[in-house]
DNA sequence: AATTATTTTTAGGTTTGTCTAAATTTTATT
DNA sequence: AATAAAATTTAGACAAACCTAAAAATAATT
């Protein structure tokens, strides 16, 4: 079977949104790609004629195990692009979404799995998110929210929780990206703030919202 | 200004039509593009709505400089990624070209001239064809037909005259690729046939319409 | 439980890029 | 120069993917 790259898009969208909350729905999906109600909803008819979701209308929807095997094999080439082009190509990691947004649906699986090979079949892209293998099988990391650490526990940082560039350059900023070592100071109840340190560095503040999206592992 | 995959596809179609005969008719993009005449007519009014070729109804059409700027563009990527994948994906000269077609459809000017760079900005691609650079500027090699060297002429094979995997085929069974230096033997009169050496290796036939798809350069 | 608000779907329309069939224009032939 | 043949364009349709506005269904509130 051979997608559209709008096709595409609507299920590796769906999968995302699955991930927090298996029922998707309509506004959900219209808010996550930029679009209207109504075109989603034409749009829903047409993958469930194609066999890749669940469907009831008015109650949602959720991918079958085709549907989740297109969005894991989509997702795959966008995590291999994207450290292709950080590894390789030497972009920024808040530089190179969009880019691999396109060379997602470059449609050769010859392709991505010499690509994969040339890489060194790396495990993990440049914001820490995994990368499926050809059978859609992927590393899980338990990693937790920077906010839920305690003081004076040591962390790596693992991941972080979208790839919007206004978090990425704040990130960038305070010298913060996958494998940055740091401690937790102090916690602040008023506004949730949280102190940290990274090694040779002064004490930097981080607000909760951004402590939030960013992932880590206890050390 | 913003293209279509469609549109950058009859761009470069009527780029490589041109380059035999100025004047490009309806009927040979028809063929070119796999499509009807009824199609290329329609999609004529957009790009000339869009001002990138004069059109003439009824007597062909010719890039503007905008659609030789736009089709140059294209090319490049085209070949530039053609170059990748048989350079570090490692695949054959035969494999890359319906690959790269969709490829060079990737936006991303940034992308490309960092994939220039990091291939080391390499001036042909796995066929023998020059890459344009960011100018659209490109070196024309005085390559000749094989069929026009005369017995006793040694040559350096430096391109082909089309990526259909029929020709690559043939020319991988004989051990012709970009690069290999060959001497003529023998012309025979009858159908035009030529008996070339390769070092270390008998004699082999090239047929006359084998022989006219090769180009090489006089060594 | 009835009404209001929200969400979702339906109906009808647009653009892009394609098609077939018919009409028109150009080219070739007698 | 008139007619036949070939090339090209026009007219009208269709599918994909979107839109707006209106209708219908579900959820929330009084």
């Amino acid at each position: 079977m051979n997608f559209t790259i709008a096709e595409e898009n609507y299920i590796k969208a769906i999968w995302h949104l699955q991930q927090s909350d298996s029922n998707v729905t309509t506004n959900e999906l219209a808010a996550e790609l930029q679009t209207k109600p109504a075109s989603v909803t034409d749009m829903l008819k047409r993958l469930k004629e194609k066999k890749l979701l669940h469907y009831l209308p008015y109650y949602g929807v959720k991918l079958n195990a085709d549907g989740k095997k297109l969005a894991l094999a989509v997702i795959r080439k966008h995590r291999l692009w994207e450290f292709f082009l950080v590894e390789k190509l030497k972009f920024n990691w808040d530089e190179v979404h969009s880019i691999a947004e396109e060379l997602e649906h470059v449609s050769s699986i010859e392709l991505i799995q010499r690509l994969d090979d040339f890489l060194g079949n790396p495990r993990f892209d440049p914001h820490g998110d995994p990368i499926p293998d050809q059978t859609g099988k992927m590393e899980i990391i338990h990693q937790i929210s920077l906010n839920q650490l305690k003081e004076n526990q040591q962390a790596v940082v693992t991941g972080v929780g979208d790839q919007s560039s206004n978090l990425l350059d704040l990130l960038n900023k305070k010298n913060i990206s996958i494998g940055t070592k740091l401690e937790i100071k102090q916690r602040n109840a008023f506004d949730a703030s949280i102190e940290i340190k990274l090694r040779n560095q002064p004490l930097i503040t981080l607000s909760e919202q951004l402590a939030k999206k960013i992932f880590v592992k206890i050390s």
